[in-house]
DNA sequence: CATTTTTTTGCCGTTTTATGCATTTTTATG
DNA sequence: CATAAAAATGCATAAAACGGCAAAAAAATG
């Protein structure tokens, strides 16, 4: 039997019974133990499983959740939300996309600001619940769990159906060329159908994404209104999205 | 069984209880006291568990206060809630409604259970997103911001395109004469449509709401196939209800 | 096709880990 | 403060992991 059949079939037998012991590998796929545990080393390098003593199981509850990941860099993203707030009028209906980015703007607008706010975000709604005056509509469908946002058919009909002034959202990537990139095809969808359905698109990220590119098209560059950072305005790296007659704030 | 399973297990429990005695866990696990002593300190070196005398409880185990405890009845409603998680079986299709007892629920249906679960609360589907295998889809619209759920058309129009086996709720109040009401009428409307969408209907409620009548009907108590509660089944307060084929949980 | 080179695998001695047991110390409680 | 339960400590043992080595298999090379 190949390795590669091997490692298959250790997959499978995780998914199937949640574990998996290296002893009865051995016994069942005829080699020694010494190989199995090699098996389940690559496997685990390779961040499929999740390799202990005597076994492996399914790599499950590791992944850093989101709750983990809101507190990094708290200080830019804070920054920025603050920018970003500026940019709301009363009586505007607003969409935004699922970010900690969002979720910091989220939490600071002021409470005599009036707007109707659609999100997919389960975080951002929850904060939105605080917030005394806006209207928020929650877009449903089903739930992509480390993210915390809905995702799929229905997100997307949806949002088609909608007309909205802004569109705040993060990205994974952002260049003069390419435009605004994302590592997901379905969230690179999604956020095209938002993009569709606002009047002005403000994209907010810090600036580890700036010039990045990431797989899935979103949005060419002159698509984009706004572009929201914690670094200065005048920074020379904005020069050539200025050129496009973005807004750099 | 694996160190890491054990660990697992152990952390199910403890949610599910609230609380664990390494002597019960020793016989459960079949492994020495000694063993479950390591393991429990290793949990608690990692910050999951609170390490005590005798066993271990939840690391969020602040004491409720005295006005939480005198309005919350959590005690009443985690019993509750463990007496309904054995209603779920493998695979189902599950509506929840959005009450306390309910996230309650939500927070200790076991790790190794698949089932797909349609819910309207924020709170509910937040607490989902930490299960590995439960499928979420949130049903959107406009938030209701106290009560952190969604209503209005879009939820009744989606609720009845649905087909689910089991259908989670809470109610106003129930007796054997009215059925379930509700005081809200927006509500007692969607509630409705769940049950029309369900196969079973499990309404989930503290001992004060039987026998209280609230101003809008949802359904008859013939409709309804169980009802969960903390007092004992046998209680004679049950009795009417059962003669109407009503299970008493 | 012959022959290097690389990959895969098993084996073996050593090291580490997991676990139970016996003994002592600590803790909870009436 | 006496006593029983639980925890800590030290030790023994078996299972598992590790590292190096060499044979076998597969792939690459001329």
């Amino acid at each position: 039997m190949l390795k590669e059949e091997r490692h298959h079939q250790i997959l499978d037998k995780i998914k199937l019974n949640r574990k998996v012991l290296s002893s009865d590998l051995s016994i069942e796929l005829q080699v020694s133990e010494d190989t199995i545990r090699r098996d389940l080393n690559e496997l685990s390098a390779k961040g499929f499983i999740k390799k202990v003593h005597g076994g492996a199981l399914p790599i499950d509850a590791k992944a850093p959740s989101y709750e983990e990941r809101k507190f990094s860099s708290l200080k830019e993203k804070n920054s920025i939300a603050k920018k970003a707030v500026s940019l709301i009028k009363d009586g505007q209906v607003i969409i935004m996309s699922g970010s900690t980015t969002n979720l910091q703007l989220a939490k600071i607008i002021p409470s005599d600001i009036n707007a109707t706010i659609y999100t997919y975000s389960l975080p951002i709604a929850l904060q939105l619940t605080e917030h005394p005056s806006i209207e928020i509509i929650f877009i449903g469908g089903k739930l992509n769990k480390p993210a915390q946002v809905t995702v799929g058919l229905d997100v997307v009909s949806s949002i088609s159906q909608l007309r909205a002034d802004l569109c705040f959202m993060g990205t994974g990537g952002i260049n003069v060329t390419n435009g605004m990139t994302e590592p997901n095809w379905e969230v690179s969808h999604i956020k095209k159908c938002m993009i569709e359905a606002s009047e002005k698109v403000i994209v907010l990220c810090t600036s580890n994404k700036i010039n990045e590119v990431k797989r899935y098209s979103v949005t060419p560059i002159n698509r984009i209104d706004t572009i929201v950072t914690d670094l200065n305005s005048k920074n020379e790296i904005f020069y050539s999205f200025k050129e496009k007659g973005v807004t750099i704030l």
